[in-house]
RNA sequence: GGCCCCAUCGUCUAUCGGUUAGGACAUCAGGUUUUCAUCCUGGUAAGGGGGGUUCGACUCCCCCUGGGGUCACCA
């Protein structure tokens, strides 16, 4: 099978979750049958043109290490493109769209429109009022060829419009099956804008057959205008290429996700400390069941397992919840010096590699947030601030707190320092203590726990003495002791 | 509103006519632990309604209801 696939964004300065995943299946799909994917920047809306977003897209899409076979790459700063079919840029094809246009119109089957954006508001307006399908009134057909030429010698802004054909049509949806809609449903759509830019419609017609696109694979909210499309088509004469609409990535209250409603963006995400892999491996599983035996995979068994009939019809619902849970076992999942290296970019002040170190080793599991690690530095960097009550163990009183600080302070001052390079020694020696003077673990550790740490919820004492090291962690046991005076 | 799409626990999903309807997140209750996190055990929780087809329907068909998408010189 000769397979081939595009991710089509517009280059809005963000990636949306719901591109992100529309991009990995067309991924998957193109890896799966040993194809190839291409990227395709559809820039063809002046108005929503944005400094940068291109590159800032090309750049994330890197970051989540989506490579494609053709299409625009950044290289030294600038964009450069890869492969024998560009240019993959729309604003950079604007003859090609041309010359299909006029061939449509030489052909009969497009015509031009004069009209004025106020009038077809107002028609529109006026067929919303009463209730009718809100469609072109095809009043410039009327033009007489002689009129036309005047007007275009003129200068009078136009575009071209399509000129739908009566009957039905008809396509096949690999997740949907096949969908009908009768023309009379169907408007006479823009082809070309007076700004001489295409409309989506035209431009992606006409560049997939270009690019040789075999495989269509987006969001569902482009099924209504594939019938429009499959017209076009036709009338050039193009082959139909397999369409598989995807279904929607919902808010909680099942609209469409949309920005108001919480992040969209992986940019946001990724800035929020989610791992790559983890978005990726959420996304993916939203709509599409791999082996249902797990929710962990890696993109190999994401790829090995794609199959376009395995996905799902109805919406699914970005559950984050869940997102900051599939994190966290990520996280987990990390060796300990990945780990080090990916919570560096979250750091806000300068931290010691060293403690640095300690730090995440005992934090991996208790984080499902990158950025969660710098409110931990400070805690381990900072002096604790605490009630003096909370010294006390629940089975215990405020004389006996002090009185195991102070016996705990001493014995963890004669303890040899080569004992703290390792937190199980720690917990060995100090164990050993307790059990040689016959003391109850809460007693001795509950204080020493909340002295080091000044938290009613923390890592294990022996993680702290680790973390913070002799010198540190008997100065704060010695602020524990004087507070209970 | 027209047209199109969709419909299993709160959420993501498994089930391709016969299952005590399974798993995961969340939640609740236990266990482990000085506390927390991790980890382990267990519980609550689902096939929108009505007709068919069939020996038998969550599964196939129809209707209703509900939800969503789309109706631009935006993609």
């Amino acid at each position: 099978m000769n397979v081939k696939t595009r991710f089509p964004p517009s280059p809005t300065g963000y990636l949306h979750v719901g591109s992100l995943r529309t991009a990995l299946y067309n991924y998957f799909f193109a890896k799966k049958y040993n194809g190839k994917f291409l990227l395709r920047i559809e820039d063809t809306d002046r108005e929503r043109y944005v400094e940068g977003a291109v590159e800032s897209l090309i750049g994330t899409l890197e970051r989540m290490k989506i490579d494609y076979d053709e299409g625009p790459v950044v290289r030294n700063g600038k964009i450069v493109e890869k492969g024998n079919n560009g240019p993959y840029v729309q604003s950079a094809r604007l003859e090609i769209y041309k010359k299909y246009a006029n061939q449509l119109v030489d052909s009969g089957h497009a015509y031009y429109c004069f009209c004025s954006k106020e009038r077809l508001t107002k028609l529109r307006e006026q067929q919303q009022a009463i209730k009718q399908t809100t469609k072109y009134d095809r009043n410039c057909l009327k033009l007489s060829a002689e009129e036309i030429q005047t007007k275009l010698q003129s200068g009078e802004s136009n575009v071209i419009r399509m000129k739908i054909p009566d009957g039905k049509t008809m396509f096949h949806d690999e997740i949907r099956g096949d969908v009908t809609i009768d023309n009379q449903e169907i408007d006479d759509q823009v082809l070309l804008k007076a700004d001489g830019f295409p409309t989506y419609h035209l431009a992606v017609v006409v560049d997939d057959y270009l690019m040789g696109v075999t495989h269509i694979i987006r969001g569902e909210e482009w099924i209504s205008s594939v019938p429009k499309h499959v017209i076009l088509y036709n009338w050039f004469g193009f082959p139909i290429p397999i369409f598989a609409h995807l279904p929607l990535i919902l808010n909680p209250d099942k609209t469409k996700l949309s920005k108001r409603q919480g992040d969209v963006a992986v940019e946001d995400y990724l800035a929020k400390g989610f791992l790559e892999e983890a978005l990726e491996n959420f996304v993916s599983l939203l709509g599409f069941n791999p082996t249902a035996d797990r929710e962990i995979y890696t993109r190999e068994e994401l790829i090995e397992h794609f199959d376009l009939k395995k996905i799902n019809k109805s919406g699914a619902v970005f559950d984050v919840n869940k997102l900051l849970w599939m994190n966290g076992q990520y996280i987990k999942k990390l060796s300990d010096e990945d780990f080090v290296s990916r919570v560096k970019p979250f750091l806000k002040g300068k931290v010691e590699d060293d403690i640095l170190r300690r730090i995440c080793k005992i934090e991996k599991s208790r984080i499902n947030l990158l950025s969660d690690i710098s409110a931990v530095v400070d805690s381990y960097q900072s002096n604790p601030v605490y009630e003096k009550e909370l010294l006390v163990w629940k089975k215990s009183d405020s004389k006996d707190a002090k009185l195991q600080l102070k016996n705990i302070l001493e014995f963890i001052s004669s303890i040899d320092e080569i004992v703290f390079n390792d937190p199980q020694l720690i917990e060995q020696a100090i164990s050993r203590y307790i059990k040689d003077n016959d003391l109850e673990n809460g007693n001795v550790l509950w204080p020493l726990r909340v002295s080091l740490s000044g938290a009613e919820r923390s890592p294990s004492p022996f993680e702290l003495l680790w973390v913070l090291q002799k010198q540190e962690s008997l100065k704060r046991i010695e602020h524990a002791v004087k507070i209970l005076s």
